[in-house]
DNA sequence: CTTCCACTATACCGATTGGTATAATACACA
DNA sequence: TGTGTATTATACCAATCGGTATAGTGGAAG
């Protein structure tokens, strides 16, 4: 593993465990092993490595719900697909998915917001582009796509968030009754 | 107002914009125009000044919460009322609610962690003892209070949260659709 | 053999961090 | 008017922050 690689992976670690604010350099150098000047050879700063960990991953992210999130007919199993994927992205990648649900909720005077809201906001397009085409067959969901894609990823890192802190599995079962649960907020 | 007061509301108002370790000491004390030692006298330390903050806002939190989720045979209804009160927290608590909402999902290895966990944990017992006792008149909720307080709380927080970034009002409608959904949850 | 490049080591920068020691001040009470 | 106490202001602390400058090393490619 090359050294580069390295930082992303200690880092990630660390900022998922203590938080971006509390994580210095120079803990990071120790971690991974190498010196500041290495660090900031390859990220050039604090924030950049912070950005390039969110927009790796969150491509990671991207292509794994783009295609569940196709609209071809019939929208429950397009959304039972979505949520499986989030469910299993979740999985595979805890500690990105713990500072993704901090980035939901960062305070707008932070770094954290700024490298992160525009990956949420892409997210939340691509939720939405499967709202708007199932809504040419579901008249009442006319004009309702952002809101119902914001409330969509909102009650998928709800479950998300309770199997990072112990409460629940993130099993088929669960996949299910989110998604049944989900459409019908959206039926009635 | 007293001076306690006025650090305590203004570093409210930092902490829920820049977040709690972006927010310097120095930087309370000039926007409360009092001087370090001041706030050093009331609170201690810049953790006692957030334990305060949170433990004073939870306590009002509770008790908005407390009398609307206590089950007299109607769930529905001890639903619908608590879906309310919360809303109606946030309305006029929107500094803390963002702060709180962050943590919810806070590094455990953070202040505000710390700080927050167990008040945290306290809505949660609030609400689980709402399905505790309606478990009596729903055999299908056996088992579940954990998880369905969880859940609940963090649907709730879904929408709060989609309130504060400006994506949907916190009226009347929402109220009776977030209850009625989560309610179809139960049932189903 | 030389050039190039990723990388290290060390030492440093100014600014800011959370926190404190000490002395002056304002005010209630006698 | 004098005294004690609660609160404040000024000035300071060591430590750490993110970031950089400089000089040098090891190894692969031409």
């Amino acid at each position: 593993m090359d050294n580069r690689e390295k930082i992303m992976l200690e880092s990630l670690e660390l900022f998922s465990k203590s938080g971006y604010d509390n994580v210095g350099i120079q803990e990071i150098c120790d971690n991974s092993s190498i010196t500041k000047p290495t660090l900031y050879h390859y990220f050039g700063s604090k924030s950049g490595l912070l950005e390039e960990i969110m927009l790796e991953n969150h491509k990671k992210l991207r292509n794994a719900i783009i295609s569940s999130a196709e609209y071809s007919g019939d929208l429950p199993l397009a959304v039972n697909k979505t949520v499986r994927s989030y469910f299993n992205f979740a999985k595979n990648n805890p500690g990105f998915y713990r500072i993704m649900l901090c980035s939901f909720c960062a305070p707008v005077n932070s770094d954290l917001y700024r490298v992160s809201h525009k990956l949420m906001l892409n997210q939340y397009e691509i939720i939405e582009k499967l709202f708007k085409s199932a809504a040419a067959d579901h008249g009442n969901m006319k004009n309702k796509h952002t809101s119902l894609a914001v409330t969509f990823i909102g009650h998928i890192n709800t479950y998300i968030s309770m199997w990072l802190n112990n409460f629940r599995e993130l099993d088929e079962d669960l996949v299910f009754s989110a998604s049944h649960q989900f459409m019908h907020g959206i039926y009635s």
